[in-house]
DNA sequence: AATTTACATCAACACTTGTTGATGTAAATA
DNA sequence: TATTTACATCAACAAGTGTTGATGTAAATT
């Protein structure tokens, strides 16, 4: 569809609704009523409800693909890529936390085909995470851990801090936090 | 309500149907017919279908807190007294994996004022944390890592292993993943 | 045997849901 | 100026939503 100012102004405060109320619960009416028109006005901006969901979270999960994927590929030792991930991956979430949160929260309100795919890409970035780590185990660089349990955990803690970012109350400073979590998992993972 | 052995295969049912579909996904028309019964016989069994959600949730929120209050209140060092909180808390998620799941996806389907009741007493949950954390550190036995950010990591990364214990295709030893998991945290947190 | 309790059905309600088609108007484009 | 495009309204639909009241029956309790 189009990309008008109009429309980039209208995904963003349908982003914000969603984010409150949760996908299922925010309802056209609702849409239309925050932004003061009709309700069949909506779609002249999109083409059905589903369709913004997959909006929203391929274009954040094609963000975090390219970010891995220019670390995966790089000439860094594997302590210095895991740090380099976690950083990307918590800048991208500080630029764009409600998209974040949707990875983290509103996905399973996908439907086939594109919940399949979405899946698939989520396992294919995982992999990528997991190439760096057994690179890592491989060269005697990193502790002798399970890589599935270990990539997991970063994931998850990952994929919930864009609260940290929404929250206006927890002043936290952006780089702090990336250099505590990050110092967090590389203590967890390195050697010595 | 009552307590019958039917009430309690009920509850069950429908627990693993809310995980498959998602709450909000989840109509009384199709517990009916998981079933096998009319629509109507289900408040029989239950109230309302929201307090189907609060009846899970409570329980096991209950259970978590039994048992993280035994530990903090325990002798052990802070050091032990973490692992035992790891321990347990995955223990709990291994005996019922899918009502720790709504803990992690669906508690945002209630409503007030149970919703603010849910989110008060997670809060005072995770301060039971960041009192074992913060002895830690008074105590110099933890590194000096921010206490907030370090308990958000550990939780979500709780959390989330539920995952790992119902898909099946991950045969994975329940003790095996107590000890990555355990040994990942205190990697990161205890000094030296 | 009488009565309460637990479990079940049927029909229906009042309301909400996403979506569509017809139609209009202001703005951009030709 | 003529025409297409973008944005907006109105009325309505068809399907699905949680819930209720009346009613029945088998099981448990008295």
């Amino acid at each position: 569809m189009k990309k008008s100012k109009k429309r980039e102004r209208f995904l963003q405060a349908v982003l914000q609704l969603i984010h409150e109320k949760g996908f299922k619960a925010t309802t056209m009416r609702d849409i239309a009523e925050k932004l003061n028109f009709d309700v069949a006005n909506i779609y002249n901006y999109i083409d059905s409800k589903q369709s913004l969901l997959e909006i929203y979270l391929f274009n954040i999960q094609n963000e975090f693909h390219d970010s891995i994927d220019l670390i995966v590929h790089s000439t860094h030792t594997p302590q210095e890529k895991l740090r380099l991930f976690i950083c990307s991956y918590l800048q991208i979430t500080a630029k764009r936390p409600l998209e974040q949160a949707l990875i983290a929260n509103e996905w399973r309100n996908l439907k086939n085909p594109k919940l399949q795919e979405f899946i698939d890409r989520r396992i294919d970035y995982e992999n990528k995470l997991k190439t760096i780590i057994n690179e890592g185990v491989n060269k005697g660089q990193f502790r002798d851990i399970d890589v599935d349990i270990t990539t997991h955990i970063i994931m998850s803690a990952l994929r919930s801090q864009y609260i940290k970012y929404i929250e206006p109350e927890t002043s936290v400073n952006t780089s702090e936090i990336e250099k505590e979590f990050s110092n967090f998992i590389l203590f967890a993972i390195v050697k010595n």
